[in-house]
RNA sequence: CGGGGCAUAGCGCAGCCUGGUAGCGCACCUGCUUUGGGAGCAGGGGGUCGCAAGUUCGAAUCUUGCUGCCCCGACCA
C-alpha cells in the first residue's frame, strides 16, 4: 500500500477523551473512529490488526477441533424467554422491535440460539462431541462504556460451544480450549494467565478468565510468578490425547482474579518472592455449566442406552475487538504502538526520505514490488513530508521494520533497516535489506 | 443509575464573569525557501458557537429545558 493513496488519518496530539495509553494511541494512529459511546468503526490501519487477530483466533479454534458457522446479531426474544434470561439479563441486553411489533434484541451472546440449533440438529450421541464457534458482533449496553475498544457496548468476540454427553466429556472440551486460549494469546505476542474465575451471570462450576498483565489492566489479580515465565504448548500439541496434565501445570499455581482471591492461601501457598499482585486486563474466559440452557431449551439427545439426556455444554469467549488494545497495553513506549510481528498491520514500511529524488525514487519502487510480490505486506510512505515527520508517525504506527531509504545512503548504496522493538539500525544494501524482511517468516 | 465535568473549525483550546455579531496553535490549500527525528516566510479556505425556547434593540456570552460526550463508583469478553 502506498501512503499517499491510503486512508490514514494520524492525530497529531491527544484527543481529550482518551485516557488509557491504548486509547489515545489507537486513535492517534487513526486505527478507530468513534461512533457513540462505546461503539466505533474500524478504520483501515485498525482493521488490518482486527482480521489478524481475528485469524489467529480462527487459526487456533480449527485446531483444537471447533467448527465455525456463523450466527446473526439480532435474535427473537422467545428462545431467552425458554432459557429464562430474558428477563435476568437486564438493562444491558439491547431490546428492539420490529415492524409487527415482535420483540427482538441485538445478542450480547449466543447460549440460547446455538442451543437452538443444536437440539433442532442432532438426536444422537454419536453425534457428540461438537464444539462450534463463531466470530460476530455482540452489543451489551453497558452502564458506563469506557477505554476505547476495551470497554465497548458493541464489540466483537470468538464464542464457542461445546457439546458433550457427559460431564466427564465436557471437561475435555474445557481442556482443548484451555490450551487453545494459552496457544492462541502466545501467539499475539501476549503473555496470558489463566486464573480461576467467577462465573458470573452466565453460571455453572468452572470457569477460567485469561489475563494479560497490563498496567491500565481493569481487573486486580494474583498469581504466583512462575505462571508468568511459562509458555504455551507447541503447534504439536495433540488434542486428541489427555490435555488433563497440561492443565494441572498451570493450573497448580495459584492465580485468582480478585473476587475468587483468597489472602490466606496465597500466602500460605506462595513463597513471598514469588507473589505477584497486578493489574490485568481479561482477554478470554472459558466456563462450563453443564445442563444450564440444554435443560430448559429441552436439548437431549439419545444415549448409548436409548435414554434422552440433557447435553453438557460449556462456552468459551475471546474478546476480539478488545485485543488490539490489550496488545497496545502490553507492547508500546513513549514514541508510540510497538505492534508484534503476527498482529502487525504491516510487516514492514518502505520509508522514502526524499521523494522526487530519481535515485531514492527508483531504490524504493524496487523494494516495495519486490516486498510486495513476496506476498510481504508493506507499506510504502511515498508522501514528501518531511523526514523527522515521517520517523514520529512511523514510530507512532509501531510497524515493526522500518526501511529507511534516503539520497546519502542511496548514493552509497544502501538503505538502513530499523526494528521498531529496539530502536537498532544498521545499514545494508537493499538487497540485504529484502533479504533480512523476506527472512522473518 | 448516583456523584463530578465538558460541549466554540478535523484535533487541542481562548473568548463567556462584565451581551455588540468569533479568535489562537496544529492540521488543510497555494507559492517560495528548506529537506535524516514533528521546518520557515507569505497568502488562503473552513465554524447553524450541541439543540430548543426565553430575556434583550442585540446572545457563543444571561435564564430554563433537552441532548451528547468524558471522568469516579456498582456491572462486564
Amino acid at each position: 500500500m502506498r501512503l499517499s493513496q491510503y486512508f490514514l488519518p494520524i492525530l497529531r496530539d491527544d484527543p481529550k477523551e482518551a485516557e488509557i495509553v491504548s486509547h489515545r494511541l489507537m486513535l492517534r494512529a487513526g486505527m478507530i473512529h468513534q461512533a457513540s459511546a462505546g461503539i466505533y468503526s474500524w478504520l483501515p490501519f485498525g482493521h488490518r490488526v482486527l482480521r489478524k487477530i481475528e485469524q489467529i483466533v480462527r487459526e487456533e479454534q480449527d485446531r483444537a477441533g471447533a467448527i465455525e458457522l456463523l450466527m446473526p446479531t439480532i435474535q427473537p426474544a422467545d428462545i431467552w424467554r425458554e432459557s429464562g434470561r430474558y428477563e435476568d439479563y437486564g438493562k444491558e441486553m439491547l431490546r428492539v422491535t420490529d415492524r409487527h411489533d415482535r420483540e427482538m434484541l441485538y445478542g450480547p451472546t449466543n447460549e440460547e440460539l446455538i442451543t437452538q440449533i443444536f437440539r433442532d440438529s442432532v438426536k444422537s450421541y454419536r453425534d457428540l462431541p461438537r464444539n462450534l464457534y463463531h466470530i460476530q458482533w455482540k452489543f451489551r449496553d453497558e452502564i458506563r462504556p469506557r477505554f476505547g475498544v476495551m470497554r465497548g457496548r458493541e464489540f466483537l468476540m470468538k464464542d464457542a460451544y461445546s457439546f458433550d454427553l457427559t460431564a466427564e466429556d465436557a471437561r475435555k472440551s474445557y481442556n482443548r480450549m484451555f490450551v487453545a486460549y494459552l496457544r492462541t494469546f502466545e501467539r499475539m505476542g501476549l503473555k496470558s494467565i489463566p486464573m480461576f474465575a467467577d462465573t458470573g451471570p452466565i453460571g455453572g462450576d468452572l470457569s477460567h478468565e485469561f489475563i494479560v498483565l497490563a498496567e491500565t489492566g481493569e481487573s486486580q489479580v494474583y498469581c504466583d510468578r512462575d505462571l508468568i515465565e511459562r509458555s504455551a504448548p507447541g503447534e504439536d500439541v495433540d488434542y486428541a490425547l489427555d490435555l488433563g496434565p497440561i492443565i494441572d501445570q498451570w493450573t497448580s499455581k495459584y492465580a485468582a482474579t480478585e473476587e475468587k482471591h483468597d489472602p490466606k492461601r496465597f500466602e500460605a501457598e506462595v513463597p513471598e518472592s514469588s507473589r505477584v499482585s497486578a493489574r490485568g486486563i481479561e482477554v478470554g474466559h472459558i466456563f462450563f455449566f453443564g445442563t444450564k440452557y440444554s435443560e430448559p431449551m429441552n436439548c437431549r439427545v439419545q444415549g448409548p442406552d436409548g435414554s434422552l439426556v440433557a447435553v453438557q455444554c460449556g462456552s468459551y469467549g475471546v474478546g476480539v475487538s478488545r485485543l488490539p488494545a490489550a496488545i497496545i497495553e502490553a507492547s508500546h513506549d513513549e514514541d508510540g504502538i510497538i505492534w508484534p510481528e503476527p498482529v502487525a498491520p504491516y510487516l514492514a514500511v518502505i520509508m522514502n526520505l526524499k521523494t522526487g529524488d530519481t535515485d531514492t525514487d527508483a531504490a524504493c519502487e524496487s523494494l516495495y514490488s519486490q516486498l510486495s510480490n513476496a506476498g510481504i505486506d508493506v507499506l510504502y510512505d511515498d508522501t514528501d513530508e518531511r523526514a523527522g515527520a515521517k520517523f514520529a508517525t512511523m514510530d507512532l504506527l509501531g510497524i515493526p521494520w522500518q526501511i529507511i531509504v534516503g539520497p546519502r545512503g542511496v548514493k552509497q548504496g544502501e538503505v538502513e533497516v530499523k526494528q521498531r522493538a529496539t530502536g537498532e539500525r544498521q545499514s545494508m544494501t537493499p538487497q540485504a535489506a529484502l533479504a533480512r524482511i523476506l527472512n522473518l517468516n
